[in-house]
RNA sequence: CGCGGGAUGGAGCAGUCUGGUAGCUCGUCGGGCUCAUAACCCGAAGGUCAUAGGUUCAAAUCCUAUUCCCGCAA
């Protein structure tokens, strides 16, 4: 089987190592997006799927917009490939491209469609307290993750399960969804499957904004929050008018209510507990603007924090 | 050259502006109290103040350079 691999984050290494390593597999070429300035002096960074590729010895296509590329259009037509695989690639593509391979392009989406179709499908999960999600392959058509699904493959997320921990995950099963899917989709096991649309959700992005954590919500929506939005945007707190992250939380008393929250109930060892409309949650891990990850107690000695203090 | 914060006993911080004995909350160790304790009381150890140079009678503090860490933005 002939593929050209289309990606550009971290998720999307071990997929393509995956396939790369299977012996009736050929990753004829790779596409991805431009290097772009990142990071601290905005340095030129190439995405990860790009130094992968170079290791692998792949060849690489970058482009801003795989619609508008003809030369690389005519480039991926000549390569007469039995499919593409999408995988976290960022863009948007046209009927134009989604013709080329011969047995179709094959998209793996972080969630069990139709449900979380889009950008972030897998913080919103967590965020969403969901107690299962998975991945999807799919045949990828003109719409936003709306193609016809081919395999389905669930995950249990955990109580303390965060954002990195459930990526890994889908990271490292991904590769294998998709070599069934195609295998499959050749020898006629696999069968498309039509989405139903009225049970769709969509996943949009997160705003730095949804990170600040309201402590009149419940424990176990913040709780949700702060693990789902690791590690960016990650849910914060203002104290003395500057963003502090809250990196590790835990549920402490689910049955406790106050009419006062965000206050401080006890300074331990442990973590700083915090009154919410319904349970008591405690920080256990934070991260003040230009420090690294500490301990809440820890950081508790420097602020000088008493019990009785509040969060807004 | 994108913007900014930081480096001080094992941890988190104050002290730097205005140079003059190294300080706070913890932790550790020893002792005491206690049926007992993560609680309380008494005591002790532990720091060439990131590095290198400079100014000065005197530098954590002022000046110059360097290294490392982090936040924002993208």
């Amino acid at each position: 089987m002939k593929a050209v691999f289309l990606g550009t984050p971290e998720i999307a290494v071990k997929p393509l190592e995956y396939l790369c390593a299977k012996n009736d597999v050929e990753i004829c070429a790779i596409v991805t997006q431009p290097d772009r300035p990142s990071g601290r002096g905005h340095k030129l960074t190439p995405p990860p799927i790009k130094v992968k590729a170079e290791e692998l010895g792949i060849n690489v296509f970058q482009t801003t917009s795989i619609r508008k590329d003809s030369d690389l259009i005519e480039k991926l037509k000549s390569l007469n490939a039995d499919f593409f695989i999408t995988v976290a690639f960022g863009q948007i593509l046209s009927q134009e491209v989604i013709d080329i391979p011969k047995s179709g392009v094959i998209n793996l989406h972080a969630s069990l469609l139709p449900k979380y179709r889009g950008a972030n499908p897998i913080q919103r999960a967590i965020t969403n307290g969901e107690a299962k999600t998975g991945v999807t392959t799919m045949m990828t058509d003109i719409g936003l993750d709306t193609g016809d699904i081919l395999l389905v493959e669930e995950i249990e997320i955990t109580p303390d399960m965060t954002s990195p921990e459930l990526a890994q995950k889908i990271s490292s099963i991904g590769g294998d969804i998709l070599y069934r899917t195609m295998t499959g989709l050749l020898d006629g096991s696999v069968k498309r499957q039509k989405q139903d649309d009225s049970l769709a959700t969509k996943a949009n992005k997160f705003q730095k904004q949804d990170g600040l954590i309201d402590f009149s919500a419940d424990a176990q929506t913040i709780h949700n929050l702060v693990r789902g939005l690791r590690d960016w945007p990650c849910a914060y707190v203002e104290f003395k008018g500057a963003p502090l992250k809250i990196m590790k939380t835990s549920v402490a008393d689910e049955n406790k209510t106050s009419d006062k929250t965000g206050v401080i109930l006890s300074i331990e060892k442990k973590g700083i507990t915090i009154s919410t409309t319904k349970g008591t949650i405690l920080i256990e891990e934070l991260q003040p603007q230009g420090k690294k990850v500490m301990k809440a107690y820890d950081w508790s000695h420097g602020v000088k924090l008493a019990t009785g203090d509040f969060f807004k």
